[in-house]
DNA sequence: CTGCAAGTTGAAGTGCCCTTCAACTCAAGG
DNA sequence: CCTTGAGTTGAAGGGCACTTCAACTTGCAG
């Protein structure tokens, strides 16, 4: 058994597309040694990483955040198993939380839209709104009530 | 209690953005008559469309498939709460169908990233990727396998 | 009638998550 | 050596779900 992987044994191993991977390099989420020739030569633990990488997508998580999720496992050392056990905790958390929600909304679902009474206002089903958010990516809300965001970066003709 | 709304009243009432509003219109989500000054009026109805499309994305339904499932609704007379009914049966089933898989996902997190074994292939975690897709955006997938995409619009230097 | 808030359009921008391309370079079998 | 497949980079493209902007036009209170 190889003690390093290619990017495209990583990719395959993984289902991973390798533009993907690349990308995720760039963004800090996994990381690769390289072969004098500049290629990318992936320890077998980055396999784990981009397991909870794409476990962490379906659950809804940004890449962002699973990224910082990453940089609290230990850097010197190989992460153990109480250490990615202490990581999934917190998203077991999250999980729970969501699939909380999502019960409520598929109960709310027949004594609301059901019943006809979907009106939105008095509705629960709009209120839990933020609390589920991280599903969508789409631009930035649309000031989430005052305070203007700055243009940083406005074209004018 | 007025007949129509104006957009501004739709976008407060439901709180979608005018220019989200603006946008399910061209995708034929929601529709508005016109005043002679062709300003937009909606039917009060609309709000309920509004609210399906808020709730069903929250579920992790694209707009297009939402546009798709409301299409099924009765065009020639207003939906009744019966109409809404059958619409919201199917994404219940949905919405069970999400719960069971993060249920799955979340008890397995335990036992698979905790005790360590999170070595993808022989994982579960890593076998319902498709079933719970919908969930993130991005771009198309890098091919599923075989059968290659038409560039259909490429740039050559 | 005036003034101003509210509404209109098309085009372009934004954020996220990638993919695709061109133009090379590397690695390894024959 | 040579060839061929695998890998490299930066830049650009692409889909989704919107937002933002400019340049007007409408609607309505006073």
């Amino acid at each position: 058994m190889q003690e390093s992987l290619t990017i495209g044994q990583l990719a395959s191993r993984s289902g991973v597309a390798q533009s993907a991977l690349r990308y995720y390099e760039r963004l800090g989420l996994i990381r690769a040694d390289r072969t004098s020739g500049n290629q990318r030569r992936y320890a077998r633990t980055e396999l784990r990483r981009v397991a909870f990488v794409r476990i962490s997508q379906q659950v809804g998580i940004s890449l962002e955040e699973i990224r910082d999720a990453l940089d609290s496992l230990p850097a010197s050392r190989t992460p153990t198993a109480a250490d990615w056990a202490e990581l999934s905790t917190a998203w077991r958390a999250r999980l729970s939380e969501k699939i909380r929600l999502m019960t409520k909304l598929r109960d709310d679902l027949d004594g609301c839209i059901g019943c006809g009474c979907l009106s939105l206002q008095r509705c629960t089903l709009y209120n839990l709104e933020d609390k589920l958010s991280g599903e969508g990516p789409g631009a930035r809300l649309m000031l989430p009530r005052a305070e203007q965001p700055p243009p940083a970066g406005v074209s004018r003709r």
